[in-house]
RNA sequence: GCAGGAGUGGCGGAAUGGCAGACGCAUCAGACUCAAAAUCUGACGUAGGUGACUAUGUGUGGGUUCAAGUCCCAUCUCCUGCACCA
């Protein structure tokens, strides 16, 4: 047979679809499967091959689930709000609605080009007003458990997208649009209180199956500090500076505080600071230094001392100088420390640039050269001194505080606060009303959705107002609570909003009564296997993770973790091993492979190019060297056979079925596939193949090459569809030959081969292995000291 | 700086402490062809040898072991994430 993909892939697609046997069934009394990939944001430049990629190793896990007899919930959706196609609209003037339709229907035939198992009856848009009603009924129950407030901050704001961002998607100082430089401005701020849940956060990664280093990332981005508030009086000011640190211990070595140059304290007290106007020279330039400056510069410490200003340390009274410094984030902790020069690095470095006092409060270091942050014996340090041990001494230390009403322990988190509302049109409107008299009220539930209006012009105000400011009809409106005459707000929710929630979604995509039905949340969730993304380990998983612990504890989902196992693909470089993007050129269309060398030749090279999980550049020819693979198999149905000489190869068809399955559930589809190669070398060698051979063969390359195994099945006369056969079984005891071919070594060395008969006792082996003349010659007139044998694999004769 | 990961042929990559380089690509030779492509057969880490073979070889240096790509110590390089986090 030849393979005419061409042919074969569109008749199949649409068997596929006719007979919808990839429909996930709802209460079904299978078991069940739910396998999720990130959904895609329909840009339109249409599909990558990392797409291909992605999706392709659930695609084949489904698939095997599904011949396995599992219910296989297995969808697709778009993840369509966004700034690109916002840009674009302002850009053509093309309607935002539009283009994302457009865009959607390119992507939806591309997927379907590929012959992908989605359930193509659950898709869902985040831009859909019935999807994104529920996106903003979420937002709702939020502000109802107290988790969503407002408040005027300083924010990350990009110049040129005239938009607020959060610290996530302004890493580094750049903006993670536009790359533009970030500056720090004061606005009203929605926020999520992400912090509340980062315990819990923190707590249930002990539940689910994330790869180590995913939930190292998890961890380091919650980033859980614990240590203690001090507070710190003003000499001769009612006045408290309070600070966090996470070694209360040192509290003794305090010579001096720093604040950040952004602390409110300075301009409360201005008119006590003598140098005010060096002062203010220092924070004009602090403020005009990007993140990414203030973070490079670690050596050289700058900051200016508070003249008129001092501290009073609350364990010995001594008065001690204030600073200002970059190096203190106002971000982080009380945006104030006390320094402790001798025990910590930075603080040394400032003291040493600003002469300041170095106490050494724990023995074990040489603080002539360095801050020492190991562990020692407590001096100097009053009540402390002889403690030894750094539990011991913090303990004592915060029951002193407490003691005297000036400090207690505490936590910190590095993770931040969600800052949730961008000035931008695409996106889902935020159900806020606000009332001169009764001030912020929501949107009452019966109302939802909200819809966007219909806008002409999408362009952000000046001030980076959302284009919604500008529809009079839209912010015009009435008090739900008291009737007056009110504004809407017109803020929308960031991208990260309908992705939080949407795997739910698809369990129920056409509810129109609630999120989805309770019972059938109830049997498919959790996600059994979520594949995605390094880049969405952090920012997407942990804000899902969020609103799925907030979904759990207002009884919505039964369980607070929504995702069992994660795992991530790696990247497809391009052909000369840099990342793909379009400057270079170096992108490859997953199309043009679809229909220069089929789809399933585009599946399996996806999954052959390397290990999954790695960056590993593309390459035509090798494209081309899977193709001819399939060429091969589509040719064993001239070598069908009845002899009995196919036996030769029953090991090899149970040792294929063994590794296949295995290795599809390690994620090791290079070596699956491999092995499929392998076997089929094998198969043209003996030059024949049994009818009970072949079907076991393309059930094992199936989900891999749907297409040309469907076609193959047609050939034989098989009946119904493959993709529907049970998953081949193979027998443990037919795994092995009656003979093994093992290594002979002579200290250490190999020197020779020889065939055993498989399972043999050691002094068999070893007389086998003696009789070879070669290994003979090597023996003789030596002693042989040890004789090792590790089963059916190899000896070795240690020999003097 | 901290955390995690990786260094194996010309390339992508295989190897529960047990015959390094499976499988694929590229290359070379041969077959078929007027010729080319496709296909098929064979060779293919490096050095030496006509040859069966010999030596050597998984970033570098040590170690453990009958046996190390794999384990331990040290070191270099690269990648990813976090980063003046108090």
């Amino acid at each position: 047979m030849k393979h005419n993909f061409r042919k074969i892939e569109e008749k199949w697609q649409k068997k596929w679809e006719d007979a919808r046997i990839f429909q996930a069934v709802d209460n079904s009394p299978k078991p069940k499967f739910y396998g999720l990939v990130e959904f895609p944001y329909p840009s339109g430049a249409g599909m990558h091959v990392g797409h291909i990629k992605a999706y392709s190793s659930l695609e084949v896990i489904s698939r095997k689930r599904r011949m396995e007899g599992y219910n296989v919930l297995f969808p697709i959706g778009f993840d369509a709000f966004g700034l690109p196609t916002e840009n674009y609209a302002i850009k053509t003037g093309t309607h935002p609605r539009i283009i994302t339709d457009q865009n959607i229907a390119k992507f939806t035939n591309q997927l379907k080009k590929v012959g992908f198992s989605f359930d193509w009856d659950r898709v869902i848009d985040t831009t859909d007003e019935d999807y994104y009603k529920w996106t903003q009924w979420i937002f709702l129950k939020m502000f109802e458990a107290g988790l969503v407030f407002r408040s005027k901050a300083l924010v990350n704001y990009c110049p040129s997208c005239k938009v607020v961002l959060s610290n996530e998607d302004s890493q580094g100082g750049k903006c993670d649009i536009c790359h533009s430089d970030v500056v720090q401005k004061s606005k009203d701020v929605w926020y999520l209180r992400i912090t509340q849940y980062a315990d819990k956060l923190l707590e249930g990664l002990d539940q689910v199956d994330y790869p180590a280093n995913i939930k190292q990332q998890q961890i380091n981005w919650i980033g859980k500090s614990t240590g203690a508030f001090v507070n710190f009086s003003l000499d001769g000011l009612d006045e408290k500076l309070e600070i966090y640190t996470t070694r209360p211990d040192t509290l003794f070595g305090v010579t001096f505080m720093v604040i950040a140059p952004e602390h409110p304290l300075i301009d409360k007290y201005a008119d006590r600071i003598a140098n005010m106007d060096e002062v203010k020279a220092y924070r004009t330039e602090c403020a005009k230094k990007t993140e990414f400056e203030r973070t490079q510069l670690v050596k050289d410490k700058t900051g200016v001392k508070l003249q008129g200003i001092q501290a009073v340390n609350p364990v010995n009274g001594k008065k001690i100088p204030v600073f200002i410094a970059d190096y203190v984030m106002m971000g982080y902790g009380t945006g104030a420390i006390m320094a402790v020069p001798a025990h910590d690095q930075r603080d040394y470095d400032f003291a040493r640039a600003f002469g300041a006092d170095i106490i050494e409060v724990i023995k074990g270091g040489d603080i002539s050269k360095e801050a020492y942050a190991g562990d020692g014996e407590m001096v100097n340090s009053g009540f402390l001194n002889g403690y030894t041990n750094k539990k011991d001494s913090i303990a004592r230390m915060l029951e002193e505080l407490v003691k005297m009403g000036v400090g207690h322990a505490g936590v910190q988190f590095k993770m931040k606060d969600w800052a949730f509302n961008r000035q931008r049109y695409w996106g889902e409107p935020i159900p806020i009303v606000h009332c001169p008299h009764c001030g912020v009220v929501p949107v009452p539930y019966e109302e939802l959705p909200l819809r966007l209006p219909p806008v002409e012009n999408f362009e952000p105000g000046e001030e980076g107002e959302s284009p919604l400011a500008k529809i009079e009809s839209f912010v015009n409106c009435t008090c739900p609570k008291c009737g007056a005459k009110a504004r809407r707000e017109t803020d929308t929710m960031p991208q990260w909003a309908g992705s939080s929630w949407y795997f739910l979604r698809y369990i129920d995509p056409h509810n129109d009564q609630e999120l989805a039905d309770p019972e059938k949340l109830k049997y498919w969730m959790p996600v059994d296997w979520y594949n995605g993304g390094m880049e969405h380990v952090t920012r997407h998983m942990i804000y899902s993770r969020f609103w799925h612990h907030f979904l759990y504890d207002i009884g919505v989902v039964n369980t607070p973790e929504p995702y069992a196992k994660r795992s991530a693909q790696g990247l497809i470089l391009g052909p000369d091993g840099d990342k793909m993007s379009k400057s270079k050129g170096n992108v490859v269309d997953p199309l043009d492979i679809v229909e220069a060398y089929g789809a399933d030749t585009l599946r399996t090279y996806v999954l052959f190019m390397g290990d999954y999980g790695a960056a590993t550049p593309w390459s035509d020819n090798s494209v081309k060297g899977c193709k001819r693979f399939l060429e091969r198999v589509a040719g064993f149905t001239d070598l069908l056979s009845e002899d009995s000489e196919t036996g030769k190869l029953e090991t090899a068809f149970h040792r294929a079925i063994k590794k296949v399955s295995s290795d599809i559930e390690d994620m090791k589809f290079n070596t699956a596939i491999a092995c499929l190669m392998s076997l089929t070398n094998d198969i043209y060698s003996l030059g024949k193949i049994s009818r009970e051979q072949l079907q076991i063969f393309i059930e094992l390359l199936c989900p891999f090459a749907p297409h040309l195994c469907e076609e193959i099945w047609e050939f034989m006369g098989g009946e119904g569809f493959l993709s529907q056969h049970a998953w081949p079984q193979y027998d443990e005891s037919k795994t092995v030959e009656a003979q093994t071919e093992i290594g002979v070594q002579v200290n250490g060395k190999v020197r020779g081969k020889v065939v055993i008969p498989t399972g043999a006792e050691k002094e068999e082996v070893f007389a086998i292995a003696k009789a070879d003349s070669r290994i003979a010659s090597l023996l003789e007139g030596k002693t042989l000291v040890k004789e090792v044998y590790v089963p059916n694999r190899l000896v070795n004769f240690v020999v003097k």
